[in-house]
This record gives structure tokens, sequence and C-alpha cells, in this order.
DNA sequence: GTTGACTCCGTACTACGGTACGGACCCCAC
DNA sequence: GTGGGGTCCGTACCGTAGTACGGAGTCAAC
């Protein structure tokens, strides 16, 4: 049977319980067909792909809001794709944005690395002596 | 003079003064030197390079508590110098870790970019159905 | 057909990251 | 030396994202 309890979904997402409700009042997940009269929720695998994609995009600092329009960008016969492209392109901008800032970081975080080895440190570094910072950049 | 009030500071980084107040109660902007006898804090522009690495540093997920490890992690003389290293490693993997997961979310998007545009779609496709989702394993 | 684990739902509470007061104080310009 | 804007501090409040609780219902197993 491909279905599961929703204790089996939250113990194989790595959640509470309660979280995945909680994901459910806020629309990110859909009540998944329950007997009627009130019987278990069922949830398909496809729940817990769902839930990582969750987790993993709140790791990369989207609200459940964002993930929320992430998630509702559908290229299906019913919708606008005009928009729906559009939307799309503008996340893939964000995210690109976002994979920059987060080279930018990195290469910080080696030159901190690469600053600290030797024996005796000329000068004290930190990751913002390292970090690029371009914007607003005027000299004291 | 090199130095700026808060206002300016809050202006200039385009966050709120009580923002600025807050991130200084955390530690994670030291309180700038005052003129005994209580006057006004004085900030050196470094403090708004600072500032532009916090909210760079939360858009890409870091918690505040995160971003003040990032930023105390130093390559000074007097530090155990192993020890940072180690740290920063901990953090390049963290990152390099966000990379790939924004990358996969960028390819998802392309791909349902890639699918909306012909006039009859032949499916339904969701970012979900685009997401390289290895799933099913346990987290963390 | 009862026990025990699990689930249901609503509501309350928590931690984090701010944001908004309000009354006193500081500072420079006029 | 007074006015007005900025700053000081403490405290209260807010939205987001959960987390905990409790009493009732469900289900499978014995």
């Amino acid at each position: 049977m491909a279905t599961m309890t929703i204790g089996r979904l939250a113990r194989e997402a790595g959640v509470g319980v309660e979280t995945v409700r909680f994901y459910e009042r806020k629309g990110l997940i859909e009540q998944p067909p329950r007997p009627l009269s009130g019987g278990y929720r069922a949830y398909p695998r496809e729940a817990l792909r769902r839930i990582g994609f969750i987790r993993d995009a709140q790791e990369l600092g989207f609200s459940l809001r964002e993930i929320d329009e992430l998630l509702s960008l559908r290229a299906d016969p019913a919708a606008d794709s005009g928009d729906v492209r559009e939307r799309a392109r503008a996340k893939v901008t964000e995210v690109n944005r976002k994979i920059v800032e987060l080279e930018r970081i990195r290469s910080a975080l080696e030159a901190l690395i690469a600053a600290c080895p030797g024996g005796g440190a000329l000068r004290a570094c930190s990751i913002m002596d390292a970090f690029e910072g371009d914007s607003d950049r005027e000299h004291t």
C-alpha cells in the first residue's frame, strides 16, 4: 500500500507530527484524502518529497510564503503559462543572487583559512576583512 | 570625520535604528566607543559593511546565532588557529551544500520554464516534478 | 471487547527577529 | 538659552514558524 499515516510521514521526513499539520493548515501540503466519517489521513509517498523540498528551501532562506509561491508555480494547460514563466524567471534571478552571495562568503572563508596557518600570523584576519563588500564602498 | 550616528548608519544600511540597537544587544556589532558621561554612539564606516554582511547572510538562511559564529571566526595570533580553521572549513562545507541545493532549485525552475512555452503543454509540470529529490532519506 | 498506541482538533505557548513606544537626555542652530 | 530633531534606555508588542497539550476518537491486536 502506497500510503502512510501522519506519524510515519513525520518520522521519515524528520519533522514533528504537529509540523505536518501546521504545513497543511498553511496550505503547503494538501490535506490527503481520508475515509469519510473521519478516519486518519493517508499520505502518498510524494508528500515526503514535498516536505523535503520545504525544509531544503527553508534552509536557503525562503519563507514559507515564498516556498508556497515556488510550489504553486505550475505549467499546466489551465494556467497562464506566460505568467508562470515570468514568475519562474524572477525566482531564478533570486536564486542566482543567493548563489553569488554564498560564493562570496565561501571565498571569504577560504581566504580566512588560507590566512590562518602561518604559525605567526602577520595580521588579524576576520571574515569581514576578506568579504568583498563592493556595496557602499567609501573609504574611511 | 570617519564616524556616523546611529540614525545615519541605519539609514545608509537600510535598516531601522532599533534594529542596530538590537544587533548590538545581541553582540553582532560592537557597541562603539562613546564619550564618557553618555553621549551618542559614534560608528565607524566599517559598521555599515558589517550590517550588510548580516543582512546578506540572513537572506541565505543563516540565523543571527550562526552569523555571530561566522563573524567571530578570526585568524589572529591570539586565537587557536587550528580551531578557527576547522570551524571555517565546516562553514565552507555548509555553504557548499546550500549552493548545491540552490542549483537544484534553479534547475527545477529552468525545467519548468522550458516546459511551459509549448502552446499545448503535454503534461502538468510543477517544480516538484522537476526537482531532483533523491528524497526518502533520513535527514540531518 | 478491551487495551494501548496512534490520530484528531482546537487552543495555548514558545523562540526568534525584529518594531514600536515613551519619557529623559543630548546637541547644534538660531 | 531655547527649540527641535536625534538619541538614550527599558519595556511592550508583533509576525513567523513551529511545539506542547488535552480530551476525544480510531484502529489493530490480543
